[in-house]
DNA sequence: TTGACATAAAACCATTTGGTGTTATATTAT
DNA sequence: ATAATATAACACCAAATGGTTTTATGTCAA
């Protein structure tokens, strides 16, 4: 059980056409062809993309006939979302400034 | 002007020792030999992680006596939070099964 | 059944990544 | 002054990344 993730959803998320490919399949399940067809690299490429997406169980591929339609699993991008969010307070509140000031005092001191 | 940035921000997060690094550095400022105490690897690695955050605008250093004092800037996150807003509809609301359920039943069809 | 289409599998390649070790330079404390 | 500390600058390395081309194999439509 537990099997050796080789691929995570931060890695996964980290390459640009892989969060087009998301993207992509937000609005419409896709096959292979369908999906090579928005970008300019080889479907060979493609593919070892969504073998990435596919170990960080963001999409999955079902064969139907001689195609395999690949469909979004959004949900460990929660993960990202939960990780972000912790940083939310460094910005998120009105003191953010007068505490950079602060820290750049004690920067002067030490 | 607008100089090509070699690391985005998600490229920056996507390790978890980068990851790690901005934990600590969201407590306190520190130098570099105190961010690498925290660590297995030598100080050269995480020099380079840091130089990695650095150009993703997350962290920047600044020379105190014989130290490198450095300190987070979480701005950036900013994109990655945004980003992954946009697929929180397809988590968010009570209809994402049934929605997944549809979608499996186009599969069969096509 | 035969050609066109869609995917799969494999070998290959250049560059990047995440790490190492070595050597040099600047700063601090004794 | 000198030893210890902190960083910087290199050169080096194995493995992963992001891509390619080539060669099959399975499926559909005429």
């Amino acid at each position: 059980m537990s099997a050796i993730k080789k691929h995570d959803v931060f890695q996964a998320v980290a390459d640009p056409t892989r969060r087009e490919i998301l993207h992509l399949l937000s609005n419409q399940n896709l096959a292979i062809s369908e999906i090579t067809s928005h970008f300019s690299i080889t479907r060979t490429a493609v593919v070892k993309h969504l073998t990435i997406l596919s170990e960080a169980n963001l999409v999955s591929g079902k064969k139907s006939g001689r195609e395999k339609i690949y469909h979004l699993h959004p949900e460990p991008l929660m993960e990202i979302k939960n990780w972000v969010s912790y940083f939310e307070q460094f910005w998120n509140n009105k003191l953010s400034m007068l505490k950079y000031l602060v820290e750049n005092e004690e920067d002067k001191k030490e």
